[in-house]
RNA sequence: GCGCCCGUAGCUCAAUGGAUAGAGCAGCGGAUUCCGGUUCCGCAGGUUGCCCGUUCGACUCGGGUCGGGUGCGCCA
């Protein structure tokens, strides 16, 4: 027995129904059954299966051109070979069916192989009541079914400002997540901080320098340490405090550690912030260890009979799992390898209740891949549920010349300066762009552009555009209709919105199964393109009032995805531009 | 040497194993008394780096090969 509970909740003037969650899965699973691919496999299976006993799910398509029709079929593959009949016989007797079967199509063609399905007006358009409806719900799913899921990253060392190549991580794991949400997984944003090990002491070195640099003696920062000015802007603030001056240097470089690493934490959640990704949790490195220690990690790996010792150091014998070399775990020092934090800081994500993990590393760790693995399987958590995205590096591109970054020298574009100069809904929308394992020219000039030429403004001012369009028709006295006589849509631009409107829960679930951002930004861009193409052609606001009225709901769906889409890719929808 | 990513139009990139491989920009040529000229339409542009293979069917999968990038530490 199903209980729907409901309340009554104030809304501006008007009182508002609001719906229990028990309510609202119910109406998702509904709208799932109701997902116009769905309906359309479910009749082909029907068509086909009472004839001819198949037992294969057919594939539906979107048919690469208008001309094959709304949806598609290449029904040919399940041809029964070994019964006797005629390939045409067989592919004639199914297109019959199906156009019989069911008033949804206008007409059902056969074309090759294939079978293309036209919807009928009245479908198409009539499902446009079911966008406006819907609201900020329409394209949402339960397909994830509650699954906990934890997207770490961006995970950047406390030891300088962000760069680009962080910055782009943060977006798509920001996307991601939100992605995940929307198609009903219980999904978390995490940021792990390494704050713990040799390169925390190099910034404390680091630190060291650039003070008695200031203080008039002589130093070298050494190799593999922090070059960057900005460790010597911060340090500054101390050279007229006399506790910090009168230390050691042993103390002070304990000191500046702490300090230096608490605001390098600090600005980097204020630069993220400015981006508009947020993390549910900074968790750092330094508490995980205190919670399951070095000695815990490697007991359970010691029990399991992969570690031996060599060379003077612990090894793990990640190899049993597939890793091309074992891994140290102690070092000769004494001092452990960051694999063992590692470890048990997935030991601690999947004892946080999270079922399934996605992290999202740079290109420099694709080769830590197999001995992380290696360590969830050997503590018994399955190391199919961890995912690791490779996101791949940025080339910043100005003027057409392509610019070299190295983090170590301290010369890298820093997220920040990025932002100084470019609007942070484009640097977003074009991190977006690609897909996050191939590498990304960012093209500093175009993201800067107030044109059409940049995609950006394209598909934001389709939104504002929208807006002006229902501004205009309350001047004119035409006020938004809940029921429009629909079936005076008669434009093929008309259809063609429509159909890319009522695409829309695809194309979300596509780019959340596949990880596949930039599928988001694409439509939006195919969305923006029939939109602007359309209002150049037809006036939707005209004398004709019934007429007229239908096409500001045609308008007021498209705004709606559009609005559904930007929020997803963390994209302003501007009222006007 | 080994691993990973990428080779698609002049440039930047798309294309759940499916139909004649598509967009944007750049180029050329047009449109518009209008709800914002921050727009629209058209033309041109291709042996999907190359060679095998799997398949009814390959840009997509597998094996080579060439080119570009990147990583290969008892650093993180």
């Amino acid at each position: 027995m199903l209980w729907f509970t409901y309340s009554w909740k104030k809304k501006g003037n008007t009182m508002v129904l609001s719906l229990s969650g028990e309510m609202l899965r119910w109406k998702r699973l509904y709208k799932d059954m109701m997902s116009l691919k769905e309906e359309i496999k479910q009749i082909v299976i029907e068509g086909i299966l009472k004839s001819y006993g198949i037992q294969t799910k057919p594939v539906i398509e979107i048919p690469p051109k208008a001309a094959f029709g709304d949806f598609a079929s290449n029904i040919s593959s399940f041809f029964p070979c070994e019964k006797k009949i005629s390939f045409d016989d067989f592919m004639n007797t199914v297109v019959d069916k199906l156009s019989k079967k069911n008033d949804m199509f206008e007409k059902v063609l056969r074309k090759g192989g294939y079978v293309n399905f036209f919807l009928h007006n009245r479908v198409l358009f009539g499902r446009l009541r079911n966008v406006v409806e819907e609201g900020a719900q329409f394209g949402s799913s339960n397909a994830g079914n509650g699954k906990r899921i934890l997207v770490e990253f961006v995970s950047a060392n406390p030891t300088g400002p962000l760069n680009v190549v962080s910055a782009r991580a943060g977006v798509v794991g920001d996307v991601l997540v939100k992605l995940l949400n929307f198609t009903g997984y219980r999904a978390d944003a995490e940021f792990y901080i390494n704050d713990a090990g040799r390169q925390m002491h190099m910034l404390g070195e680091s630190a060291e320098i650039r003070f008695k640099e200031l203080l008039g003696e002589s130093g070298e920062i050494p190799e593999d340490g922090y070059k960057g000015e900005y460790i010597k802007d911060y340090v500054k603030q101390f050279l007229n405090d006399k506790k910090v001056v009168s230390m050691s240097e042993v103390e002070r470089i304990q000191f500046f550690k702490e300090t230096v690493k608490d605001e390098m934490v600090k600005s980097q959640k204020h630069s993220l912030e400015r981006f508009d990704v947020r993390f549910k949790k900074w968790i750092s490195e330094v508490e995980i260890l205190k919670q399951f220690s070095v000695q815990q990690v490697l007991k359970i790996l010691e029990d399991r009979g992969d570690v031996y010792k060599k060379d003077g150091a612990i090894w793990f014998s990640t190899t049993k799992y597939g890793d091309d070399k074992d891994r140290v775990l102690i070092k000769q020092n004494g001092t452990h390898t960051y694999i063992v934090s590692d470890a048990s800081y997935h030991k601690n994500k999947f004892e946080r209740g999270y079922e399934y993990l996605i992290n999202l590393w740079g290109p420099d760790h694709h080769g830590d891949i197999m001995r992380l693995k290696a360590a969830i399987e050997a503590f018994g958590f399955g190391s199919r549920n961890l995912e690791i995205i490779i996101v791949q590096q940025v080339t910043l591109v100005s003027k057409g010349k392509k610019e070299k970054m190295s983090k170590r020298s301290g010369k890298f574009i820093t997220l920040d300066s990025l932002l100084d100069s470019v609007d942070s809904d484009a640097v977003r929308f074009f991190f977006l762009m690609r897909r996050s394992q191939a590498h990304l020219d960012f093209d500093v000039e175009l993201a800067k552009t107030l044109s059409l030429e940049n995609p950006v403004y394209y598909t934001k001012y389709c939104h504002a555009r929208t807006v002006n369009i229902f501004n205009f028709a309350r001047e004119a006295g035409l006020s938004m209709t809940d029921d429009p006589d629909l079936s005076l849509l008669k434009e093929p631009g008309e259809r063609e919105i429509a159909r890319l409107v009522l695409l829309f829960p695809e194309v979300v679930q596509g780019a959340t199964e596949k990880r596949d951002v930039h599928r988001v930004p694409y439509y939006l861009l195919d969305l923006a393109k029939a939109f602007h193409s359309y209002y150049q052609k037809v006036r939707v606001v005209t004398d004709d009032g019934p007429l007229s009225e239908a096409r500001l709901f045609l308008v007021k769906a498209m705004q709606q995805v559009m609005k559904n889409g930007l929020d997803l890719i963390g994209v302003a929808a501007p009222e006007k531009m």
